[in-house]
Order: structure tokens, then sequence, then C-alpha cells
DNA sequence: GGTTTGACGACCC
DNA sequence: AGGGTCGCCAAAC
């Protein structure tokens, strides 16, 4: 149960690297609602920017388990579409959790938006 | 081992 | 709304 102890707050014997640990916040992210490349940064860390979890996305493509459809840019915008395999677009992932979408862009994201800030000890 | 490259974001027009 | 700049930092080369 590793989720159970803040990412932000374990030794460092615990931490996996960089992309362990970003693909561990993704996971908790609920069906049906979206998180950011920013939020995942700032919860685990400054040190860590926004576009270090987009890398960390952007190696996620074998890993099953990972809804990386979830993690959109902070306007809403599936700024990540083009790197989905296109039987699977990204568009029809999100759209089949009934998530709304006007074009590349998340239509009640405000409200759907999940930020670990808040929403994770 | 210096440079380039981003699925980013804040800020400024 | 839309565009440009700058800071960010691990990987890839």
């Amino acid at each position: 149960m590793l989720f159970m102890i803040p990412l932000n707050t374990r030794p460092f014997s615990m931490r996996e690297n960089f992309f362990q640990d970003v693909y561990e916040v993704v996971r908790l992210i609920p069906e049906g609602r979206v998180s950011t490349y920013g939020a995942i940064a700032k919860y685990l860390g400054s040190a860590k920017s926004a576009r270090m979890v987009g890398w960390a996305m952007n190696a996620s493509h074998h890993i099953d388990d990972v809804p990386a459809h979830r993690v959109v840019n902070r306007m809403g915008i599936l700024s990540g579409a083009a790197h989905f395999d296109p039987q699977h677009p990204m568009h029809t992932l999100l759209e089949k959790e009934n998530i709304r979408l006007e074009g590349d862009k998340i239509a009640n994201f405000k409200t759907l938006f999940w930020d670990p800030n808040e929403e994770l000890l």
C-alpha cells in the first residue's frame, strides 16, 4: 500500500524513480475525473517541473494500468492526444467515461478537475 | 559533457 | 482569445 504514504514525504529509500511516482498518482485519478501535468508536478515537489510529468506520460505507453488520458494541461486541453494509439484515441477514452468535450477541451473542466494536492493527504 | 528537446505553466502583452 | 518569452530538468544525442 505504497500510496498510503504521501509521495513527497517518503524517505528517499522508499522512492522509486520519478516516472513511477508520476504513474502512481495518475493511477489514483478517479474514473470520470481529470488532473493536470502541473498539479501532479506540484504534488511530487516543486523541484520537478510539469514538463517532466509530460515526459513521464510520454514513456507510459506500454503500461496498461496508467490512465494517461485523464491528464490534460492547465486549460483542460487534451494536449497529449497526438501521442495516443490511433485505435484508442484520447478523446474516445474520455468520452467513454462520460466526460464531455468541446473540440480538444474538457467541457466542464473546473468541476472535473481532480487535484492531488487537495484530494490526497 | 554541452546542447537540444518537450503530452507544461506563469506571465506579459 | 491568442501569441511570445522564459524557467523548468531528465533523456537522448
